[in-house]
DNA sequence: CGGGATCCATCGAGATACTG
DNA sequence: CAGTATCTCGATGGATCCCG
């Protein structure tokens, strides 16, 4: 790529990844089928595993696991073991977790909108 | 945060489910694999089908003309055929479209930080 | 209670060839 | 040029059973 490369009326393939990258990552966090409605039982309160699977209409065992360790790697999700007998766990939101919530009314705006929007038609 | 959570601590499904039905619904009209590289092809300029083909790379005609056909109804992608000889066809954002620049721009600014922070680990 | 392991169905998307 | 039609495959998620 030119270091001369002036701007231009259209976009370099490079330029349109860094564009595109990190709103891609965000849909990939919150994406899926489980993702919103986990965040949004949490962003209630904190919950124990098995209250999550009751909050979370439908979801198996197996997808709670799982989402919530995806949840957890990106730091939207705190775990906390408890070791009464049996041993509990909790799963909360973080402070982290919180500040996505700009982001999703963003959209969730938009979306209110659209929804009406095409309704109408 | 929601207007809900400072009303009750804890949701019901129907609250849950308005809550986040608008924002899976930006999810689906922005998210798959081509729907953000064809959006910002078209936010730099108005393309034709060959040339989007060529922007966005590694589309195949297919699923051009699929994702094309999902962003004209949801109103954000204008068609325009030319009666030329052979016909072509260009491809432009509403208005409308262009309203979603905010949204994402929102996203990209979280999304930005994050891949930072994520990085750092 | 809080998961893991395994098998299976559905769907998004790629490859390729073709048409008006 | 601007798409369509088939076929195929890998990923996502569901069902079921199991364990410490």
């Amino acid at each position: 790529m030119s270091i001369l490369k002036t701007k231009t009326e259209h976009s370099t393939p490079e330029e349109c990844k860094i564009f595109i990258r990190p709103v891609r990552d965000v849909i990939d966090i919150v994406g899926g089928k489980w993702k919103l409605p986990i965040l949004t039982a949490l962003s209630f309160k904190t919950h124990r595993f098995k209250e999550l699977e009751r909050q979370v209409a439908g979801i198996t065992p197996r997808m709670l696991s799982k989402e919530l360790k995806d949840l957890e790697s990106n730091g939207l999700v705190n775990r906390k073991t408890l070791y009464t007998s049996p041993v509990t766990v909790e799963y909360s939101l973080t402070c982290y977790g919180k500040s996505l919530d700009e982001v999703l009314s963003a959209m969730r705006e938009w979306g209110v909108n659209h929804r009406k929007k095409i309704m109408d038609k």
